[in-house]
DNA sequence: ATGGTCGCCATGCGA
């Protein structure tokens, strides 16, 4: 079973891009971000006739987020219950498996825009109230999944200069510490369960030829709680689309699972 | 040291 997340940077706009990378890599649960476009808009026929069942939660010009899986979703919730929001980032499904079912949440995490702003800290309440629901999630479901973008660098590792970045919105201390509380649950970071190549990230900047200078961030995740992780035999970012024409900023990243 | 690119939608704003 292979779970993959992509933030598409405007799916009215990536939409021929989303259902090619589908049609190469059939993926069983896609999560989507920055949908861009209001619920009325969203392109479901287009999934429907590649075989995939779809759940969104979407606005008018910014956020939105989707997921498409083979089989039918269950159980959804959209946003965090308990953190009233109009901006749309979460969204939660119960999906089958042959293990069981697995609960997958989509999450686009705040940018934050610049440290110390009123984004940095409502981005900082955000992460708080997402560990507490994810902390009550876990309780009801072993097989957990959180996919999406989480606008925080991990490490020193997931940033192409560090000592550049170093204090910067999406690496600050604070931020990476809002991270690590999602890992304190007991949630795993499936790309480093495995050997992995330096320099790997999902996210470029449009400006200053940053993809071709891989001047990336690792900022695109997907944490899986320990039975799942358990079950993880690799995860990996696809390059490829980051290289089309008019391409998203980020790049999807796919978990296998054998379940 | 500064600005640089996209997507939104028609202007600056968010990323």
């Amino acid at each position: 079973m292979k779970l993959a997340t992509w933030n598409v940077n405007s799916l009215n706009v990536r939409l021929p891009q989303v259902l090619d990378w589908l049609r190469a890599n059939p993926v069983d649960v896609l999560c989507l971000q920055e949908l861009k476009l209001a619920d009325e808009k969203f392109p479901l026929p287009a999934f429907q006739e590649l075989g995939y069942h779809a759940e969104w939660a979407g606005q008018k010009t910014y956020n939105g987020v989707a997921v498409l899986s083979r089989e039918p979703a269950g159980d959804k919730v959209r946003g965090i219950p308990s953190f009233e929001d109009p901006q749309q980032r979460i969204l939660g499904v119960t999906l089958p498996s042959p293990a069981g079912d697995l609960r997958v949440i989509c999450a686009y995490c705040p940018n934050g825009q610049a440290v110390g702003s009123d984004k940095y800290a409502y981005k900082l309440r955000w992460y708080e109230a997402l560990r507490d629901w994810l902390s009550a999630e876990l309780d009801l479901h072993p097989r957990l999944a959180v996919l999406g973008d989480y606008n925080v660098a991990p490490t020193d590792a997931d940033v192409h200069n560090p000592e550049r970045w170093a204090g910067q919105v999406l690496v600050s201390e604070p931020e990476r510490a809002a991270f690590d509380a999602l890992l304190d649950l007991g949630l795993a970071d499936s790309f480093r369960l495995f050997e992995q190549e330096p320099k790997s990230f999902s996210w470029w900047d449009y400006r200053l030829n940053a993809f071709k200078r891989n001047a990336g961030l690792r900022i695109d995740h997907i944490l899986l709680s320990a039975p799942l992780a358990n079950a993880c035999r690799a995860c990996g970012i696809d390059k490829a689309p980051r290289a089309n024409p008019q391409p998203s900023d980020h790049a999807p990243v796919v978990a296998t699972l054998e379940l």
